[in-house]
DNA sequence: CGCCAGGATTGAA
DNA sequence: TTCAATCATGGC
């Protein structure tokens, strides 16, 4: 086990953010502060920690270089909350969770990930992704003896599976597009890497040639996975968010909403979104 | 049963 | 282009 080790951020709030619907791999340990998770092939602890968040690993030596990339901590957050319009809904959402952060993580997994999400609720798309990884990922060391995780099975894994062995998953008919996902890029028709290179309108289209990958789900791994701030995911919280905070009184539709929210929130449009989300949820 | 979830796709207007 | 209808699954 490698000795804990300070990532120093600061405005950085771990709990809400391994925990806003945007990484499915991450779980509160024994109700506290502590957090447990895979990343690529390190089995990872974060905690909260005076002056930045600090991590630890089973087996072997920390990635740091890859842990403060996956949790951004390079990113001044307060630059970038203070591109966000001066509204009242953007200040409240803000203000209910100053600290939120987004995540920057493998393509691969993001998009496996949001394809199983489709009209999935946040706790049904972790157990999905659990069951998948515990059968088809490589066997990890955890911190207790003898304890196993998994690494999350790259796509040639998943191209060589049956629809069936995806379905006994639980993913129902998301299975097929799954394995059509898997076969897409382990043969190398779709090259994940490639998308890096494309102004955000093309990879958005490129990413939406995959079956079962539409406009919403595109925008999650563009903007979850790829870093592209300006997308907007719009799914049934952020459209009800919209809606009754900007739209009030008229009904308006995807289309529109997503044009209002490119020019309204700014060159982070996807970092308001997350935080407008999260206000949505905890709402509740 | 009834409803909903970080939707996608299809076919009509 | 923009819609509304249809599809489809598991949990509560």
């Amino acid at each position: 086990m490698g000795a804990p080790i300070l990532l120093r951020v600061s405005d950085y709030d771990l709990g809400a953010t391994l925990d806003s619907g945007q990484a499915f791999r991450w779980r509160r340990v024994a109700g506290g502060e502590l957090w447990e998770g895979i990343l690529g092939r390190q089995v990872v602890r974060l905690t909260p920690a005076a002056g930045g968040v600090q991590v630890q690993t089973a087996g072997a030596e920390p990635d740091l270089a890859a842990l403060r990339h996956f949790l951004q901590t390079e990113v001044e957050l307060a630059a970038i909350l203070k591109t966000f319009p001066d509204d009242e809904p953007m200040r409240a959402a803000v203000a209910a969770c100053p600290g939120l952060r987004l995540l920057r993580q493998d393509p691969w997994e993001c998009l496996a990930s949001f394809i199983l999400s489709a009209t999935k609720q946040i706790v049904q798309i972790r157990q999905i992704v659990a069951l998948l990884s515990e059968r088809y990922g490589e066997p990890l060391a955890g911190f207790a003896a003898g304890e196993r995780h998994h690494s999350f099975p790259g796509p040639e894994r998943l191209a060589a599976l049956g629809e069936a062995d995806l379905r006994e998953c639980k993913m129902g008919f998301r299975a097929p597009n799954l394995l059509n996902a898997a076969q897409e890029i382990a043969s190398g028709r779709m090259d994940l890497e490639a998308v890096r290179a494309l102004d955000y309108a093309a990879a958005r289209e490129r990413l939406m040639t995959l079956r079962g990958v539409g406009g919403k789900i595109a925008d999650c791994v563009l903007l979850f996975a790829y870093g592209f701030d300006t997308a907007f995911p719009v799914d049934v919280w952020i459209e009800r968010a919209l809606q009754e905070l900007y739209f009030p009184k008229r009904r308006a539709s995807d289309k529109r909403l997503r044009r209002f929210a490119a020019t309204h929130f700014g060159p982070h449009a996807g970092y308001a979104q997350q935080y407008l989300f999260h206000y949505m949820r905890t709402l509740r």
